[in-house]
DNA sequence: TGTACATCAGTGAACGCGCGTTCACTGATGTAC
DNA sequence: TGTACATCAGTGAACGCGCGTTCACTGATGTAC
């Protein structure tokens, strides 16, 4: 390991990063439309003209963050997914992964839902794309569920998108909650998801 | 009617309209953090220093926007459950008058779903306490339905979570939608509201 | 009805400031021999 | 291993520009008599 090559390459990759966590963290406070990019560059200890060595402008930043924050929230539906077992244990499980990744990601979380709606069009166009290909995800593994026997397919996809939506939604409440409100949110929405698993049973499909 | 005396007062109140008109048309295409106040004025055909004529800032010019906003989103829900029937006919008129309202209202549905989770707290906040007390009105129009004789009050309120986050969520992609996609999302709507309909018929509360 | 004064919505000029972008540069890293 | 040149991430100064806010003002509307 004596012929380190690829110093530059590595030091270049760190800048970029530092640039990426100074816009999350500035976005705590303020939505990605608003955010300036000498801010961006000042909170991340570059001078403003280095910004353009890693993109061309705030926009191209902005997709970056996206593709993370839902590459990581992609990693969360796999994992409130893959139990198996009662339909209470799974909610219970899938509700918990959501909790925990909120804790872990909330910056990530809170840009997913800000944005999602948000005024910056590529920006909002990335995240369409990427819950696009989630809600297709979840159609096939819902698909797979003895639940789904018989149904038609543009029925499963409607309970995927009321999965995925409610899953946002749930994610977006605890992003901005306290120790008490998370418990408020969590008990509501392992209620929620029972409801409509108890409608997923009763439906007719076709 | 010879005695016009409030020419001045009608006169600013049409001021202060141009100004939240001019607001609503620009955020079509940014969001509200991004606003800026020449901006709104100069779209409003009025010099920069005559806004403070009106408000005080531009979150005092949000906070306006989400009153006015809410108030008819209000209305709507109002008009969602306001009828009497079967559970499908009931369902069929709710989609029915979201798409209505979202035609009719795309500005202020817009702003109310891009702000919800957005940057400037005042607004957000706003927003929040409108939904809240929409919540707590649904809550109690099902509360009163047969349905939901015998429920804990904690379940009904559930229930009214999911319905008006549904709403919202269902208006807030129709507001971006074109002719063929709303088809898609009302449909889609429906057919979500009848599973949740049956989750509700087979809910054992308590 | 007419007159004299008060109010106040909206103006236009001025201010200091931070913005995004460009440019020639510096110096550490990489490469060829 | 050592040397000479190439690359290129990051710098610092400069630019023109639009921003939010202030101020003294103008003139239409309102009020008192």
């Amino acid at each position: 390991m004596s012929h380190t090559t690829g110093v530059r390459q590595a030091q270049k990759q760190q800048s970029r990063r530092a640039l990426m966590d100074a816009a999350l963290h500035l976005l705590e406070h303020q939505s990605f439309s608003s955010l300036g990019m000498r801010e961006v560059t000042r909170e991340a200890g570059m001078s403003p003209a280095g910004f353009y060595r890693h993109f061309r402008d705030l926009a191209d930043l902005g997709v970056a963050l996206v593709e993370e924050a839902l590459a990581s929230l992609h990693e969360m539906v796999r994992a409130a997914f893959k139990e198996q077992g009662e339909p209470d244990e799974l909610i219970d499980h899938a509700v918990r992964v959501i909790a925990d990744h909120v804790r872990e990601h909330r910056a990530h979380v809170r840009f997913v839902a800000r944005e999602r709606f948000g005024g910056v069009a590529p920006v909002r166009e990335a995240i369409a794309a990427e819950l696009e290909r989630f809600t297709e995800e979840v159609t096939q593994a819902l698909a797979a569920q003895p639940v789904s026997a018989g149904w038609d397919r543009a029925d499963v996809r409607m309970v995927a998108e009321l999965y995925v939506d409610h899953m946002v939604l749930t994610a977006a409440a605890l992003q901005q909650a306290d120790a008490e409100t998370e418990r408020q949110i969590t008990a509501t929405a392992r209620r929620q998801l029972r409801l409509i698993s108890l409608g997923r049973r009763h439906w007719v499909s076709g």
